[in-house]
RNA sequence: GGCGCGUUCGUCUAGUGGCUUAGGACGCCGCCCUCUCAAGGCGGAGAUCACGGGUUCAAAUCCCGUACGCGCUACCA
């Protein structure tokens, strides 16, 4: 029956930086789109020039595509509705405007600052509502025309008749109600010239035929002007979600104040894409079972907008730190690879050589043993130089009186090994321990510490198979000086 | 102040009138596995379902009120 194409978008400000709340609003927008095989627009809203910032927008853009929410249609990716970008809408924003007066649902409004102001702090010492008085529209046709040739700066206003009830059904909280006696004759083209944008909104949702406005819960309280402004126009409205707000951990709407809000903050500490996507889906969402991992296909296929919460969500960094965890363990070993060598070029060990097998190795035995792709280098810097020093309480527990010569030894039987595999090193040392009548840990133990100098780690025959026969020689040697 | 939205373990949440002695996940604690550390397995602590009234044989779930929190109240989005 309804078979008109879903389409939905993602309107930022370009403030400089992606915020995880609009991060998690562009995520809820593309998985609804791609669920119902509809598109994801994006559509920048920078009609304020105040607040311009340079770069904005390719930052913008650049970092929705790092999270994988690549835009059906945008200012990159072009469309059939576009400009994208509100700054290239004025003509259109000036032909929509004119409709508005000629109804008398818009006016000219002349009033200064300064009245504005005074206004305003009258209606707060009366303890009224601050609203504007709807001077200027009783203004005649000559007295406009008049300011409007004197060059008086002046902004429109709409036209909002109090005292009727408007609503509207949002997907996630069902009816809401206000009364227009509450709502301000918003502003809707500002004294340069620029529609604000309760205005520019609705325009834009109308002529790119959004059908879905999914957005946060702040916008709530100015729905009822743009659905008025829909009616206005004889409009069909779109369908509205108000998504809850991400908190900060005192209930608060998520600032920067009280941690890292930029995405980009997140990137930089080396969490995955995959991980926070999959972190932000489920903070306010969920499918109604108990699946916790989820990548961004099955995220696509299990989304719905009737399962988004209606409470606002404390943003907690606990679980994304599990979660990259988990999507790191789940990371092909050939895609680690192109990050740990990446993360090397940046460490103190850029000038490290070796081949791609060694740092597979590495891969490898640390998989279990690390939630970020740095610390295969933070937690196992022994691969990377030798230890410089041994730890103290790990030589007070593993370091006996036997541990010398018992490594000593040992060490004569390694240097006898051809090639020694994984295998033959773990032969040797079992075969050895037997031999001695003494358990493996008594040699297991002592040999981790001189090979890592530390007492974690990964299996003592990957460490020792990994550094290799000539390198661990020479790190046994070394702790035979250096313990005790 | 006005208007609106919300309120289940510390946090994210399941729950849409009986299946609930309120389930799962993260985190925390313990045990097992074990050459260490992880990972994994098992178990534990942790929520008078904000509070008070109703409706009903039966309410976390429906209704009303109160409290608290948050949002909006701009020529910002």
């Amino acid at each position: 029956m309804n078979n008109k194409e879903i389409r939905v978008r993602f309107a930022p400000s370009p403030t400089g930086y992606l915020h995880i709340g609009g991060l998690r609003t562009a995520l809820y927008n593309y998985l609804f789109a791609k669920n119902q095989k509809g598109k994801f627009i994006l559509r920048i809203e920078d009609t304020d020039r105040n607040r311009y910032v340079e770069g904005a927008v390719d930052n913008l853009i650049s970092t929705l595509n790092w999270a994988g929410l690549q835009a059906d249609e945008g200012p990159k990716s072009g469309g059939d509705y576009g400009p994208y970008l509100q700054s290239e809408r004025l003509d259109i924003y000036n032909e929509h405007i004119k409709k508005l007066i000629d109804n008398k649902k818009a006016y000219y409004c002349f009033c200064t600052q300064e009245r504005l102001t005074e206004l305003r702090k009258r209606q707060k010492e009366e303890g009224l509502q601050t609203k504007y008085d709807k001077h200027c529209l009783s203004l005649s046709k000559e007295e406009i025309d008049q300011k409007l040739n004197d060059n008086t700066p002046y902004v429109i206003r709409l036209n909002i008749e109090p005292n009727n009830e408007i609503s509207f059904n949002d997907i996630i909280r069902g009816e809401v109600t206000f009364n227009t006696g509450i709502i301000d004759d918003q502003v809707l083209i500002k004294s340069d010239g620029f529609p604000t944008y309760h205005f520019a909104n609705v325009v834009d949702d109308h002529l790119m035929k959004i059908t879905h406005v999914i957005r946060g819960e702040e916008w709530i309280s100015s729905t009822p002007k743009h659905v008025l402004l829909y009616d206005y126009f004889n409009w069909e409205r779109p369908l509205f979600a108000h998504l809850p707000l991400l908190l900060n951990p005192d209930k608060s709407k998520l600032s920067k104040r009280q941690g890292d809000v930029a995405v980009e903050d997140y990137m930089g500490k080396g969490y995955l894409k995959g991980a926070l996507i999959n972190f932000i889906a489920l903070l306010g969402w969920n499918a109604g079972d108990d699946k916790e991992f989820y990548t961004m296909d099955e995220l696509i296929n299990a989304f719905s907008l009737e399962r988004v919460n209606k409470a606002g969500a404390v943003f907690n960094l606990e679980k994304l730190d599990w979660l990259n965890a988990e999507h790191l363990r789940n990371t092909p070993n050939g895609e680690i690879l192109i990050m740990l060598k990446n993360e090397i070029s940046k460490s103190k060990y850029s000038s490290f050589e070796c081949t791609d097998e060694y740092l597979l190795l590495i891969i490898e035995a640390m998989k279990e043993r690390v939630s970020f792709v740095k610390e295969y280098i933070e937690k196992c810097p022994y691969f990377f130089e030798p230890p410089t020093e041994y730890d103290e309480k790990v030589v007070k527990k593993r370091w006996k009186e036997d541990s010398h010569d018992l490594l000593k030894i040992f060490s004569q039987r390694i240097e006898q090994l051809v090639n020694p595999t994984k295998e033959d090193y773990e032969k040797t040392l079992k075969n050895f321990c037997e031999e001695k009548e003494i358990g493996l840990g008594k040699l297991i133990h002592p040999l981790r510490l001189a090979l890592s100098g530390v007492g974690i780690g990964p299996g003592i025959f990957d460490l020792i198979f990994i550094l290799g026969k000539e390198e661990s020689l020479k790190r046994i040697d070394k702790a035979l000086e250096q313990i005790k």
